[in-house]
RNA sequence: GGCUCCAUAGUUCAAGGGAUAGAAUAAAAGUUUCCUAAACUUUAGAUUCAGGUUCGAAUCCUGGUGGAGUCACCA
């Protein structure tokens, strides 16, 4: 029996077929049977490229692991084609690969479109992303980039791992603390207007929200002045019995406030989509608070009858969660209107009526860790099966080193002026670079946007999302070493050769021997596929980033280390000027999850 | 206080229970007659502590220390 794998090229179908071999292998030699081979990709100071890890048959087959390793890796050498040598350290059994294999793969992955993504099968369920869902009381900050970024790059990373995807933001557009703006500007406004000021919508209104909180704030130093306790002071304040004045005028479909609320509203939405432009985010469907509070009263009424909730003498219906070691919870006031949760539920089967879902996630901050565990449960309480399919994509605080970010009190890093900032530090460095002669001024203005986004965007992607950010402005992005522009760099390189690449490149190289450099630039390569499929399940963008700098390491080395154009045999230096534009097709489509744009030059 | 999460080089990040814990940055040294030096190559430097499980632990379990979040008829 021979196990001829030849014709295989992926690096699944190659692992099968070791697996499979090494099964035959030690029913053979050791008359056992084994349920399955650990792979994994062999360390870079041993000789090999796959590596078995021969402890974990300590369990099937008693024995020296050294003596085990070198009995299968004899077997394989001698059954396997493409297993031309082995050796044995301590209990991993490293085997060399031909090239034939790699050279195989290669040209296999070459010629595959849109490699590493896979198309949505037709009739299958999609997935709601939700993220962003901002307040419209005040503008864009750094959180929210965080947020943007990671839902809007799951999103891109689920439809390329061949899920149909919606995504989604829920827009907080009601409740008293849209109130406060709302009366901050009549009080304080002096009819601004965005045009009039040339401020941004959303600005304008934020900067009412800072007003309102500072007036409040007086009007409570002066009850407290006059004798008021810090608690009676605060509740008591004639602003804020306006402001609740206000909401309630506007439940009631008040003509005058629902009219101040719909334009300054519009004003925060003209500003947000100018942000979420610059941004590169995008939404399939928006959700409104102002459409939704009301939902979920209904579910509540059928869970009561259900038994799911219990009423209170004061009239207020919760939940009681101690059976599952959480708390109790409030799910309707007792004059009888809708809490936050209340409208999460409604709103998560609003969603499932109006698609064909699978799966809902949620972006938001892990400070609602608790929020949605209970969120969870209850739709699960109530008998919805889909309930398993909800998952909340928590992510941690980016915190300043002043600490957190408050809006009321203005220690916020804006969204804008970030974004800004970066891209005139790009500037400033590429102008100081020169590179760019025969750009003109919008091209490179273009190009500093691309740069300064990429650094900022691959700065808060590249970590692992669930752990929390501190940000210092000063010092925090880079563009050089584990940067986006560094990626964006080698990306830039690759396409300067592909310009002066004038031969035809499209042949298929087959039989030569592989440079080190380019055996471990195409097990890179191969990676793309399964990291794809990795990210799509962990809801992790960073995987994604890491991916690509290990792809661009491994290229940057195999650049420095051999000539790709100046290449005197032609076989290789048409091999050498594919992998060179795979590589950068990779980095693009790469980038485009991580929603970063790539430049042709720079 | 209860519950949840976190702790890795000076700093910022990696490491599907597997080998000698990888990078970047900051530090020291080197590489441009050649495809973009925002690059490459060297050197030095880390798993919070104490136990346990395992052939094997940064990773799993228990406890301590330190930090964050949460425990609203706010969202």
């Amino acid at each position: 029996m021979y196990f001829c794998i030849s014709k295989y090229f992926s690096k699944q179908i190659m692992q099968n077929s070791l697996e499979i071999a090494v099964k035959k292998g030690f029913q053979k030699i050791y008359n056992a049977a084994i349920e399955s081979v650990e792979f994994q990709a062999t360390k870079k100071d041993f000789e090999g490229d796959i590596t078995i890890v021969v402890f974990a048959f300590l369990r099937f087959v008693k024995g020296n692991p050294v003596e085990i390793g070198t009995k299968i890796g004899e077997y394989l050498k001698e059954n396997v084609e493409q297993v031309s040598d082995f050796n044995v350290v301590k209990g991993f059994l490293n085997l060399v690969i031909a090239d034939s294999y790699f050279t195989n793969s290669y040209n296999n992955i070459h010629k595959t479109k849109n490699f590493g993504f896979v198309a949505p099968k037709v009739n299958e369920k999609a997935v709601m992303v939700e993220y962003s869902s901002p307040n419209t009381n005040k503008p864009l900050h750094l959180g929210h980039i965080r947020n943007n970024l990671l839902g809007y790059s799951v999103a891109e990373i689920m439809k390329a791992s061949g899920k149909k995807v919606y995504k989604t933001q829920i827009i907080n557009d009601r409740g008293i603390h849209i109130c406060k703006s709302m009366l901050a500007w009549q009080r304080f406004g002096n009819n601004e207007t965005p045009e009039s000021t040339g401020l941004k919508g959303d600005k304008l209104v934020g900067n009412y929200y800072v007003k309102f909180d500072q007036e409040y704030k007086k009007q409570i130093s002066q009850l407290i002045s006059k004798g008021k306790t810090e608690e009676e002071a605060k509740k008591e304040a004639p602003l804020l019995v306006e402001a609740q004045e206000m909401l309630l005028k506007w439940e009631a479909g008040d003509e005058e406030i629902v009219s101040l609320w719909k334009t300054m509203n519009q004003w925060v939405y003209t500003g947000f989509d100018q942000t979420y432009k610059e941004l590169g985010v995008d939404f399939d469907k928006n959700y409104y608070e102002s459409n939704t509070y009301l939902l979920g009263k209904d579910v509540v009424a059928n869970g009561l009858e259900k038994g799911v909730f219990y009423k209170k003498e004061d009239g207020s219906v919760w939940i009681d969660l101690t059976e599952d070691g959480l708390d109790e919870k409030i799910v309707l006031r007792s004059d009888g209107t809708a809490v936050y949760m209340t409208q999460d539920i409604g709103t998560a089967i609003e969603r499932f009526k109006d698609y064909d879902l699978d799966e809902l996630v949620y972006t938001v901050g892990n400070e609602q860790d608790y929020h949605f565990k209970v969120l969870f449960l209850i739709l699960d309480k109530l008998g919805y099966d889909w309930a398993k399919n909800l998952y909340h994509l928590s992510y941690g605080m980016v915190d300043l080193p002043s600490g957190k970010m408050k809006s009321r009190e203005g220690t916020v890093v804006d969204a804008d002026d970030l974004m800004e900032e970066m891209t005139k530090t790009a500037g400033e460095i590429s102008q100081e670079l020169g590179k760019l002669e025969g750009y003109s001024a919008e091209e490179k203005e273009v190009l500093y946007k691309t740069i300064g986004l990429g650094a900022l965007k691959y700065y808060i992607l590249k970590v692992d999302p669930k752990k929390r950010i501190l940000f210092n402005p000063e010092e925090s992005v880079d563009f050089a070493g584990n940067t986006g522009p560094f990626i964006q760099y080698t990306y830039a390189r690759i396409q300067s050769i592909l310009r002066k690449a004038t031969f035809d490149y499209t042949k298929e190289i087959t039989s030569i021997e592989l440079h080190e450099k380019e055996r471990s630039l195409i097990k890179q390569i191969q990676l793309y596929p399964e990291t794809i499929q990795n990210a799509a399940k962990n809801h992790s963008p960073a995987l994604i980033a890491n991916y690509t700098y290990d792809l661009v390491k491994e290229y940057n080395s195999f650049y420095q280390s051999v000539p790709i154009l100046g290449c005197e045999n032609e076989d290789e230096k048409i091999l050498r000027t594919q992998l060179s534009s795979k590589v950068s097709e990779i980095i693009k489509s790469a980038f485009k999850l991580l929603g970063i744009n790539v430049p042709e030059r720079m």
